[in-house]
Order: structure tokens, then sequence, then C-alpha cells
DNA sequence: GTATGTGCAAACTTTTTGCTTTTTG
DNA sequence: CAAAAAGCAAAAAGTTTGCACATAC
């Protein structure tokens, strides 16, 4: 609640539908139509439109962040504390798994040091087949 | 034209436009609108909707993969024969920069072997400032 | 009470599809 | 010439916006 104790600091008003929201994304990375989806079945009273602002104010307080898993959809996640991760997504049964990477740091440092480009964010989503669907 | 020739002997047409199409995803990751805009200018005839055929086609045939840059259009770029690469991506000027990664196989070998997860394709983007750009 | 946020409807952007016409091989 | 692909127009997805109404604080 941390996170949303500061935002009601800042002045702006936790509203039932951004709490929803807030909430569903904690669990894992999600798309606006599926908020939409889960919470009317829910009985919830919610807009998309609400929802996608609820998005565009997550993100300017860098709560949650935006990826893509490339099937043309877009899917936000929150942004804790812990370590930057990056996600497995298997093609066959859709699971998305939270990975973070030994080797991550020696892959940032060789990008700033070697090309000289100042990273200020990445991505990387690796795609195929979970232990369970081999 | 190793490609094209290929495609021509599975007896597929080699249309003006799909020829267009390809022509420029060899130059740089593009939208289709960006395709229609430039092919346009230069007076070519071209639908829109053929660009997106064109995409699926060359998808299919492996000659093409989409990228996504999280803003909002999909990309497509040349599969060649090339080392699996990745992208800079800066926010200031819009340059994209291919990049292959020596730590590559580390990550892929952590995430196959103790993950247990059989990667199949993956997508890397690195967000920031070029070094123009800095 | 009032400013902030939501709902609704309409618009906008990107991508896809059905059908007719054109073109490649 | 026949099959395959392109053009055109309309529809489908996904996302954004203006404005009136509702609600958190």
């Amino acid at each position: 609640m941390i996170q949303i104790d500061y935002l009601r600091k800042k002045g702006h008003r936790i509203t039932k539908q951004r709490k929803l929201v807030y909430d569903l994304i904690q669990k894992k990375p999600i798309t606006a139509d599926e908020i939409h989806f889960l919470l009317k079945k829910q009985g919830q009273r919610i807009n998309l439109a609400s929802i996608y602002r609820s998005f565009d104010f997550f993100i300017t307080y860098k709560i949650i962040r935006e990826i893509n898993f490339l099937d043309g959809k877009k899917r936000y996640e929150r942004v804790g504390n812990e370590k930057h991760h990056h996600h497995l997504i298997c093609r066959i049964c859709g699971l998305v798994e939270d990975i973070i990477l030994i080797n991550e740091y020696a892959l940032l440092n060789e990008i700033n040091t070697i090309k000289n480009f100042a990273v200020d964010h990445h991505s990387m989503e690796f795609f195929g087949k979970c232990q369970n669907c081999q």
C-alpha cells in the first residue's frame, strides 16, 4: 500500500476503479481488455477508457510499465522493488514467467561502454516451450 | 536475390509490390505505414492492405520478423544470415542500431538449462540515448 | 463542496477481410 | 490463360478524447 499512500499524498484520488486496476496488475502482466473482462465478470462497474487512463496514470508514477509480447496488444506489469526482470512466454499454454538473469549486468555494461549508448530502459522476451509443455 | 529465387521456385509470384516491400525491409526495421508513405512519395502504386499481406507472406517464409519498439506500431525487419541481433533505440533522434551481444550465449544457456525453458525466439530492445544525443 | 476522475459515445489509428480486377508466369 | 496477388472499401481491433455526471477527500 506504500505506492497507493504515496499517490494519495500527491493529491490524487484512489478511486475504486484505479484500485481494481492496480490490484490486477500486481498479479501478472495483463492487457486492458483482460482487466475489463475480469472485472465485468466480477460484476464491477468499470469502463475500458478508465482502464486506459489508469494505465497512463500509473505509468507516470512508474508504478507500472508497458511490455509487449508480439501478439498485437499492449500489456502492463508492475514495477516493484524487485530486480529488473524479463519474461519467458510459453507458446503452448500462454504461461508468463518472470526471470532474473545472472548475466544481465555484463550485457548492459557491454552496451554502455563498448557501444557508448546510455541505456535507460530495456526489455527482453523469450518465446518457446515451458517445462510442462515440452 | 537468393530468397526471392527460392520463393519463385516455390511457385509464388514476385510482384512489383512484394519486391518493393522486400527491398525496403532490407534497409532497416520499418512499419507498414512508413513503407506506404515512402512508396507513395516515389509515385509507386501500392495499397496498405497489400503491404500487410506481404508481411504475412514473408513472415511465413521467415524472411522477415516482427519486432516491437513500444510505440504502438508493429515493425518488421529482415531475417538474414547474420547472427541474431538486437536493437538500440534512441529516444531522442529515433535511430535504431543493430547490436550483436557477446554475452548472449551465456544468457540463453542460463534460461534453457536452469529454467528448463526451450527458447525458440527472443527479442531484446534497449532504449536510451545514442552516442550523438548524449 | 469542488476538483478530480469516471462513464459514455464518438473518433482515431492500426490491422484485417471480402470481393472484384489486374497481373505474373 | 489460369491462378495468384493487388486494389478498394468496409470492418474489426485496440486505444484515445470530449464532455456531462459522479465521487473521493
